[in-house]
DNA sequence: CAGAGACTAGACAGATCTGTCTGGTAACGT
DNA sequence: ACGTTACCAGACAGATCTGTCTAGTCTCTG
């Protein structure tokens, strides 16, 4: 098969597929996974049943999907971000603190519903299940990014303190989706500004 | 009606209402809300269909039950921590860690499936859900009494301080569930040391 | 003893969910 | 022109879910 014809319909890349997965991701992310049914997904996308089960053997392998495509989306936001940086003459520190701003930001806008990862792990319990693989290996990626970069900023315990920036990230998406989001962003600042120079010495 | 019927089996204290509840919070919390039908908990109950939908008219009415319940053995907890280190002697400050201390072991222990209340908060993203005010109630509870006691440690920014250590237990919640949970004790010792003192001065 | 109230057992209705299957349309490549 | 392939429309099966209802038991109270 051509790739131009892959390029137009082919079964990786078909409009039907995309159309499933756009509507299941804001669906899912809005209203949470086991209450949105496939009926639904299938109405809105606008799509018929049996290409539903064509592109996806099962509900569980288009949960998977749409969390494997919020991975790369959070790696190229970050990607991009860190370009800009290194483009701007940044520290890494300053490229650190660039990847919570834009976090904060996230947190504020008014869909923001808390972190993808965190609330599918909530409604899928089984550690041995699929969704649980997945937000093992989103947060081993994050967890690795915190400690390339507080490395290169010269972080005494870089990867202690990676763990701890793991922390602050996980209390920022519970935070700004059941506290005053506004508000978080002095209090994630206030936090950092404690946390990114070491431990203390003077208490 | 005596009180000495009521203690027996009276409608506020039955036993078939406290075997619901404890098994339904054992289930809702082991392994999530939605995905727990009323016919198994009444089956695991051992109770009649009837019984079930008497002392709880509907299943969100036993949803709701479950959070106050939550809320109010958390309360209970903390109550009995402080006035051991009171007892104890201890400083606020003390009286704080031993808090954190023990959420850390709540973590570690073989059960520990993240915090009831931001595992419900992730199956009900509507605001307006009493769910949500279940979740909001906790939350200002847990920050009234953070900064009751960084008040009481001569905190130079209780509230603001209060907000951080909202942070520091949503994450040891979530980290607790979804990373290695020994791991989080030396972590959050670490993050709890650095925040501990306020801002820094000399960064 | 008689009545009230909590409880058990389980059928039942109606909705919803996942997944399968049939049948038809339209665009493409050969 | 023909076969392939992606797609649409919707019926269907079987399970499961919430909630209602009937009928009967047991225990305590008056």
């Amino acid at each position: 098969m051509s790739t131009e014809t892959q390029a137009r319909r082919g079964t990786a890349a078909g409009p039907a597929r995309r159309r499933i997965l756009d509507t299941a991701a804001a669906l899912f992310y809005a209203e949470g996974i086991h209450t949105i049914g496939v009926d639904r997904i299938i109405a809105e996308a606008g799509v018929a049943k049996a290409t539903f089960y064509n592109h996806f053997p099962a509900k569980d392998e288009l949960v998977h999907a749409y969390l494997c495509e919020q991975y790369a989306f959070q790696r190229g936001v970050v990607d991009r971000l860190r370009e800009a940086s290194v483009s701007s003459g940044n520290t890494a520190r300053e490229a650190l603190l660039a990847i919570y701003d834009h976090m904060i930001d996230y947190g504020n806008s008014p869909a923001f519903r808390g972190c993808p990862f965190i609330n599918a792990a909530a409604e899928y319990p089984d550690p041995a299940h699929p969704v649980r693989a997945a937000v093992a290996a989103h947060r081993a990626w994050f967890r690795a990014l915190m400690t390339e970069l507080l490395t290169a900023a010269d972080d005494p315990t870089p990867e202690r303190t990676a763990d701890i920036l793991i922390m602050v990230r996980d209390s920022l998406a519970v935070g700004c989706d059941l506290d005053d989001p506004a508000a978080l962003r002095t209090t994630t600042r206030d936090l950092l500004s404690r946390v990114l120079a070491g431990p203390r010495t003077d208490a």
